[in-house]
DNA sequence: GCTGCAAGCAAGTGATCACTTGCTCACCAG
DNA sequence: CTGGTGAGCAAGTGATCACTTGCTTGCAGC
């Protein structure tokens, strides 16, 4: 099986750089060290390929905001920190599946995107916080969860085009992010 | 000259729609109702062609922010707005040119985007408040601006293809994302 | 040693691509 | 009436694409 997962990741790496159209067999192929035929006689057809490489590709394992919360900051921090690196190692594949996403639909579900999944975490999360006290309660959660996703989002896959924007390093970003978006929820301190 | 221009028109489309791959020129003749072979009298060749139509549909006039602030809140929502707006109607063309941005970094003149110009604009109209003391002296104003900047960016490109993310209407989400800068930098209100 | 399977190799097929050539047609100025 | 100009049309060229066919090779189990 390791030959199998190796054409995944040409194929998946290779879609990255050039899309679907610019992912040849050929290229894929000679990205895995593997004849084109090797391709279609495990994949049928490039479009299955892709779809399956892509898919695998986009999959991951969500690191989720604890259910009761101890320290706000420092796990909103983590929590950041680590969907920022999620992303940004995902970048190009997120830029050229957005990029192709209303000729392909389908090749990226979307609508269970990490950026999605995360965003009702860390929504439920706030709500927890609010329900508790910690938040101003005329905050509306639902912007505030769009707009730090946003904010996260758009450094992920623009940091590396934009070095002009983006001087400082991710890990000082997300912090400058994070100290702001405390501000604007009033995230209040834990009181210990 | 109105034939230049409808071919340029339907290049920037089509390869919106498609990317540079997808692009061909049979499309792009066919979308502005030309012989393919006009296309190679006036441009010489589809490179050049689509480096013109995009060059041409990227260029924008940014809405500036005024000199002398009198109501920053108003201010900045109609900026915000408009500035959603604009990247919102690009949107297509963001997309795709960013999704080939490795592939083809000259296409798309990005380091003097709108996106970036106008971020320039907010910070130096953030520091003359801050100047004024009308926003607190220990906020990283470049930090707000590209958080403030990316929540925008990363709304107006990701709305349609992620409706449950946003289910408010684009002004009603811009003014609940200002709410939340607003007191994110403790902007100060009016006193009149 | 034999069988069966997984992979490679050589060659080719029809489609599509960007781009060219040679010619025709309509229009407009002098 | 004539010459030039800008556009269309028909046809074709070489390259590349996804995908197929027929055959060979290496290897594992019996």
């Amino acid at each position: 099986m390791e030959l199998r997962d190796r054409i995944l990741g040409a194929a998946a790496q290779v879609y990255s750089e050039t899309g679907f159209r610019g992912a040849t067999t050929r290229r894929i192929a000679e990205r895995a060290g593997v004849n084109e035929i090797t391709l279609f006689r495990h994949f049928g057809s490039k479009t299955r390929l892709l779809h399956e490489a892509i898919q695998c590709a986009g999959s991951t394992t969500p690191y989720a905001l604890p259910a009761c919360s101890i320290n706000p900051r420092t796990e909103l921090r983590e929590w950041a920190v680590a969907n920022h690196r999620e992303m940004f190692d995902r970048r190009f594949l997120i830029r050229t599946a957005m990029g192709e996403m209303e000729e392909r639909p389908d090749i990226f579900p979307m609508d269970r995107s990490q950026a999605v999944c995360a965003g009702l975490d860390l929504k439920a999360y706030l709500e927890r916080l609010q329900h508790e006290g910690r938040i101003a309660g005329d905050i509306d959660l639902r912007a505030a969860t769009t707009m730090f996703m946003g904010t996260l989002f758009a450094d992920a896959i623009s940091r590396d085009i934009l070095p002009s924007m983006y001087p400082d390093s991710a890990e000082a970003s997300v912090n400058q992010y994070l100290e702001l978006f405390a501000r604007a929820i009033a995230l209040k301190e834990y009181s210990s």
